[in-house]
DNA sequence: CAGCTTTAGCTAAGTAGATTAGCTTTACGG
DNA sequence: CCGTAAAGCTAATCTACTTAGCTAAAGCTG
């Protein structure tokens, strides 16, 4: 039932999955869904915790036995990638944790906890990580969701573009403890 | 009206605007409200249109005079510090225009086109300026919705990984044409 | 096997928000 | 003074979420 409460995400984006619609495509009436599941917003902390656990794996898997440069590639383009192919997914990734939840919490550090690593292998540690870390998801997140959007209407290639920034960060990265504010 | 919808959006999320907390708000009925705005889709393309260009203005006002890194970083820290103090707003501007709405195209056209001068002060032109453009406003928004959403968790300054940020993409511009793919 | 229990469906009914139709009041210009 | 436009209202409808309580089937259990 969460399966196809992914799909329909997918479909029409997080926000706009209802409990009619999900009714709907697995042909059963609404009420009937009270018996899987604790309500609509019941069902977003579901969709939630699962996102940020699949984008963990899919992550980890990208990145096992690369290390830099390499690693850092890998890493982008996987979770963009994985980001285009599944929009509703994404979007539930990017949520603050429930602080009540522990399974949010896990699925949510554990996201990160990938990028940390596979940055910690530039030699960054302390506080330089974690800036580096925060610099990373936010340069790709922006992207997926301007991309997302539609916000780039200028004509020239998505994908070129999304190469170059990986290389700026790449670059910064590199030398990231000479980038200082 | 629509000023008070903004208010609304700040405090309690664009998304999360409804016309009957607006109607409290305003001490009228709910119907009495559609005597000023045709229904909650059109109040959002409202909202939507005035973000763009206030922070279009917003944007403009902090560059006037500035060049180079001076203006990239009057740049971002005017961005990040209108998108805080005007979290519901800073929503409405990352919205796809609706390309049937003239002045939804033009708000959307103007606030990157601040933008894409700042940034055209590095000598960047072509598609090195479009990327440039794509991968500034990528990061900053990246960092403004994390930030928004409670994704920073781990003990550090959020102010001053900001900083860095910034100081990664004063560094990439820098040599840009260098940063390819 | 008979009976109990769990599971997963259902209908009915209540609530909230958006929307439309149509009425009333008020203010203002001619 | 009168007509009209602006801005409010009530009443009613629609869609979506939610809860309560019923029922049938499946699966144990003695």
């Amino acid at each position: 039932m969460v399966i196809e409460a992914e799909l329909l995400a997918d479909e029409v984006g997080l926000a706009n999955i209802s409990l009619a619609a999900l009714a709907e495509r697995l042909g059963v009436k609404v009420p009937s869904l009270y018996k899987h599941v604790d309500g609509l917003p019941a069902l977003h902390r579901l969709v939630e915790v699962r996102a940020k656990s699949e984008i963990a794996d899919v992550l980890a898997r990208a990145t096992v036995g690369r290390s830099r440069d390499d690693a850092l590639d890998a890493l982008a383009f996987a979770y963009r990638d994985w980001a285009r192919r599944h929009p509703g997914r994404y979007e539930a990734t990017v949520t603050a944790p429930s602080a009540d939840d522990p399974s949010s919490m896990e699925a949510s550090g554990r996201a990160v906890g990938v990028m940390f690593d596979a940055l910690a292998g530039y030699g960054l540690t302390g506080d330089d990580a974690i800036d580096a870390t925060r610099s990373f998801r936010a340069a790709i997140h922006g992207f997926i969701a301007l991309e997302a959007v539609g916000g780039f209407g200028m004509p020239r290639d998505v994908d070129l573009t999304f190469r170059r920034l990986v290389a700026a960060l790449r670059l910064s990265l590199g030398e990231w403890s000479r980038v200082s504010a």
